[in-house]
DNA sequence: TGACTAACGTACCGGTTCGTACATTAGCGG
DNA sequence: CCGCTAATGTACGAACCGGTACGTTAGTCA
């Protein structure tokens, strides 16, 4: 036993705002990740804390507001990530393929912050409407897309007629759904995308089918246009 | 005014099993794809229905069962839409194209379908696990895949090693990201996936995505991958 | 037609849960 | 070393919400 019965001081300061505040931010990202808005608990965040209730709103205000502080540092996360990718040496397939990994890695690794973004959809993305940090973040992965696909066309390796945002959007579908939609999936289907054994296959069939889409001939005639002649 | 001051007998029966039931699900459909299973109310439920709180009990036996059998007619709906899907006079490109395009139709017509399978997933699908009738759907359009992919692969038209159930997950990704993610994505990069004047260009660049992968040749180096020579 | 049961309504309870009033202490500046 | 304030703890309240006990009526069938 380290003391007798009192709390344990370890790291000498007893009073630390910004420790407590980080860990009431770690505790209730865990619970809403686990439980969703309205199915988490205040008391039970406070009680997996070194603190008390009271702190979570002295420092946040409330239940809500602590949503939005959880979202934000979520998003502040991957925003980090995606500014240290570096494909700027690689050719254009290669560079798409290793966004495509690198954002295939990241959802994996962080499925609380999945289910975050799914638990803000089920709201209507309202919190990070009503949250000044979150309206300008804008994703760097963006502009390395951009960057990525202007090279990539104009060497013609690409179709010409691909935008940023929609390719972000198509390599974060498969990602996202992979790990978001995981247990109605594995319960209908009886497969477990997560599975460890598939997760090089999967890895390599979104870069297969972003690589196949980019450098694809678009055929002029689809099924479901009229203006065939 | 129909009738006086007693509740409008409208259509003959007042009392009808069938329809207090129906009438229930519905209610509780669209209040649990607004709200989220924690934050659906009962109360809310009965008072939007021409019955009261004491029938919820008496058909279903209380929230969760409830919610288990909106889950269950969700996904009934999608199965029977599923069993229509005819695309066998079609040659292989356009009857997956066709399909894509009919998930692609279904989810947008069904979001509160998407929402509550959010919601399950937030629950890690243990009411689909706990439901007999959920456990043995087995979905249709499976099938229809299986029968394109073989022929498309027989034909020398598909690459080989594609598995239908990958192929599902690859087209239901982008379909339901689209309208799961709406807000969260239309917040953070100013873009609406369901935005109507923008419904035809993704409808075909989700064909196009699929057809380029069954059709592109699989290039054996991969990024990633260690054994290059 | 009368009685029996499925179907329905009312009123209420008890626990839960967000939030707060009030008391207290640590640590820093002067 | 003293006082001031940021930081923290305790105890409690009021509304909410899932669930139920109890009473009532409609429809049906012998």
């Amino acid at each position: 036993m380290t003391s007798v019965d009192e709390p344990a001081r370890s790291n000498g300061r007893i009073r630390d705002a910004a420790r407590t505040r980080a860990e009431i931010l770690d505790v209730a990202t865990r619970e809403f990740a686990r439980a969703g808005y309205d199915g988490a608990r205040v008391d039970e965040i406070a009680a997996r804390t070194r603190t008390t209730k009271r702190m979570i709103y002295y420092y946040f205000g409330g239940k809500e507001q602590l949503f939005t502080a959880v979202l934000e540092r979520a998003y502040g996360v991957i925003r980090e990530a995606e500014q240290e990718l570096d494909v700027d040496h690689l050719d254009p397939v290669a560079a798409i393929r290793r966004l495509a990994e690198v954002t295939f890695d990241h959802h994996e690794q962080h499925p609380d912050f999945i289910r975050l973004v799914s638990i803000e959809n089920i709201h209507d993305a309202e919190h990070i409407a009503a949250s000044e940090k979150l309206g300008r973040i804008g994703s760097p992965a963006l502009d390395v897309i951009r960057r990525i696909l202007t090279a990539g066309q104009e060497s013609g390796l690409f179709t010409a007629d691909v935008d940023a945002v929609d390719l972000h959007a198509m390599i974060s579908s498969f990602c996202f759904f992979r790990v978001a939609n995981r247990h109605t999936f594995g319960a209908l289907f009886g497969r477990d995308l997560v599975d460890p054994g598939q997760r090089a296959h999967y890895r390599a069939m979104l870069g297969d089918m972003v690589i196949a889409y980019l450098t694809a001939e678009r055929s002029p005639d689809r099924s479901g246009d009229r203006h065939t002649s």
